[in-house]
RNA sequence: CGGGGCGUAGCGUAGCCCGGUUAUCGCGCCUGCUUUGGGAGCAGGAGGUCGCCAGUUCGAAUCUGGCCGCCCCGACCA
């Protein structure tokens, strides 16, 4: 093994760290906080925009740009979104460097260049987008008002961390204007379904829908609904939110609308989105200590073929038998990569693709063409199959659905297993110590409980479960009387 | 910003306590030959501001002071 990876028992992070380095999807850059996303970790972006963005379009959205800067008295605005993210941005005060006079060959800020007005490093983009919607709306009939972007955004973390939070990271965010309130809250909830959705068909992550406390409440808005994942170590994580806003930024921003009756009212919104954490998320709930693994729905390459040959006048038959085989999975749709590197031993790609999660890989020799078959091995359960090239294709198909649904059993099995009540304060420390995961609880409701539990314990709600059955019970922590259990968990 | 660890070739490292020729080893890289069914072998070769700055000294990777950067844990957060 050239490539050590950490296993997850020893070091958790450092095992997440060394999938991320050493599968290639990232590297750490000379900027602090920021990382570069490499070839192979963006096509698994890529993968998930594609997705995504069908899912958005197929729902009535559009893309569209706005601006990386938002002049400082418009992300003023709205009061309580700025508030929220105020502690995190980066600010832009200067627009021209001179050579420094003390230092040769150095640059240094030109006093004389200060903006009259600072700009603000997008953290979110509602402030821009309100103030740009109250131009693009008048009357009933521009709405609803359904757009997309796809952007990066900074925020300045203290502590980040590979695709889980770093300072700059990419994202898409919705931002929908309605007519009523119900409509909007519709959209939001809909937003959610499509996330999830997302996530367990095409990640194979199982998620919880939920509805987050106030404490946990997106800055400004009225609910924030959230998908929540479970990862291996039984820490939970925020996969998606949705945002239903209320008429909070169209107060802010002065965005009315004329009804049928002629009657102005301001309108509606939502915002929702999800980011670059969802690679994260990826690696975390499905790896192993010896790589990664991918949903063949969202793998770069599905299915990796290897010839192995001896000498080289054996090498161009196999070249095109492989070939051959290539082009017809590839006539299917699925993406291959046919490996014809002769510097590379066939022992040291099997690893190479395995750390790399590459769901199948077909191995060719010289005996499989004598007899007609190949060697097909699956990366999630490593079953080792010699198979006919007759049918081949089809054969290939269906095992990339069985691996697809496999991971998504194997997580969803996991996940399910950590889901425990708790119905004493002892049991709840114990059960969030020894065995990690969603711990369902009563809460009675009010932030300071919330509060006092996150500081005794570092777990946070993670949500309020949709279509939560009611059922009557005493606070985990105060003994004051509660209708609902809620999910509690320590995350990322 | 606190606590811990680290910085020597693309990567991983030895040397540092106790200063002394040309800075160690492995992987990777280049050339050639042999190889190829689980991270190949042999031979030859290239590659270094020892994180940065100052100091001590005849002499500093090694000692002293300052600074910078990264990783892990915590506080903040998607």
């Amino acid at each position: 093994m050239s490539k050590e990876i950490t296993s997850r028992q020893q070091d958790y992070s450092q095992w997440y760290n060394d999938l991320v380095i050493k599968g290639n999807l990232a590297d750490y850059s000379a900027v602090r906080g920021c990382m570069v996303i490499k070839p192979y970790g963006f096509s698994l972006w890529e993968k998930m925009q594609a997705q995504l963005d069908r899912m958005f379009k197929d729902t009535g959205h559009e893309n569209a740009y706005f601006p990386l800067f938002v002049p400082k008295s418009l992300f003023e605005a709205e009061e309580k979104n700025a508030e929220g993210f105020a502690k995190e941005c980066a600010v832009v005060t200067h627009y021209r460097l001179i050579s420094d006079p003390s230092a040769k060959g150095r640059l240094m800020v030109d006093p004389e260049a200060k903006l009259e007005e600072e700009l603000i490093i997008r953290p979110t983009s509602e402030a821009i987008i309100w103030n740009t919607y109250k131009n693009w709306i008048q009357s009933y009939r521009d709405l609803p008002l359904l757009i997309n972007q796809w952007a990066n955004v900074v925020r300045w973390e203290m502590r980040t961390r590979l695709f889980l939070r770093t300072a700059e990271f990419l994202w898409q965010e919705g931002h929908t204007a309605h007519a009523t309130g119900e409509e909007a809250v519709k959209e939001a909830e809909l937003m959610l379904d499509i996330y999830a959705e997302f996530a367990e068909k095409y990640m194979a992550l199982p998620v919880i829908r939920g509805v987050k406390t106030e404490s946990e409440r997106f800055a400004g808005a009225i609910d924030t609904y959230c998908i929540e994942a479970l990862m291996q170590d039984g820490k939970a994580l925020q996969a998606g939110t949705s945002h239903f806003l209320g008429q909070n930024f169209a107060r802010a921003f002065d965005v009315k609308f004329s009804d049928k009756d002629n009657k102005l009212d301001y309108v509606w919104a939502t915002s929702w989105g999800v980011s670059t954490r969802l690679v994260g998320a990826l690696v975390m709930a499905h790896s192993d200590d010896d790589g990664l693994i991918m949903p063949p729905k969202i793998a770069p390459i599905q299915v990796v073929i290897v010839p192995i040959y001896k000498g080289n006048d054996k090498k161009d038959l196999l070249d095109g038998k492989g070939q051959e085989l290539a082009s017809q999975l590839k006539s299917r749709g699925i993406s291959v990569k046919f490996d014809q590197n002769d510097n590379a031993r066939p022992g040291w790609k099997f690893a190479e693709y395995e750390l790399k999660g590459v769901p199948l890989r077909i191995a060719m020799g010289l005996r499989d063409i004598e007899s007609g078959t190949v060697e097909v091995v699956r990366r999630d359960t490593r079953e080792k199959m010699v198979m006919s090239l007759e049918g081949l294709t089809e054969k290939i198909i269906t095992l990339l659905d069985n691996i697809q649904e496999n991971i998504y059993q194997k997580a969803l099995t996991y996940r399910d297993s950590r889901i425990t009540k708790a119905d004493n304060w002892a049991e709840f420390v114990r059960l969030l110590d020894e065995k990690g995961g969603f711990i369902s609880a009563h809460w009675d409701g009010t932030p300071e409980t919330e509060q006092t539990i996150q500081e005794k314990t570092k777990a946070t709600i993670r949500c309020i479960p949709l279509n939560n059955p009611l059922e009557e019970g005493n606070c985990i922590f105060s003994g004051k009387p509660s209708q609902q259990r809620v999910l509690f968990a320590r995350a990322y």
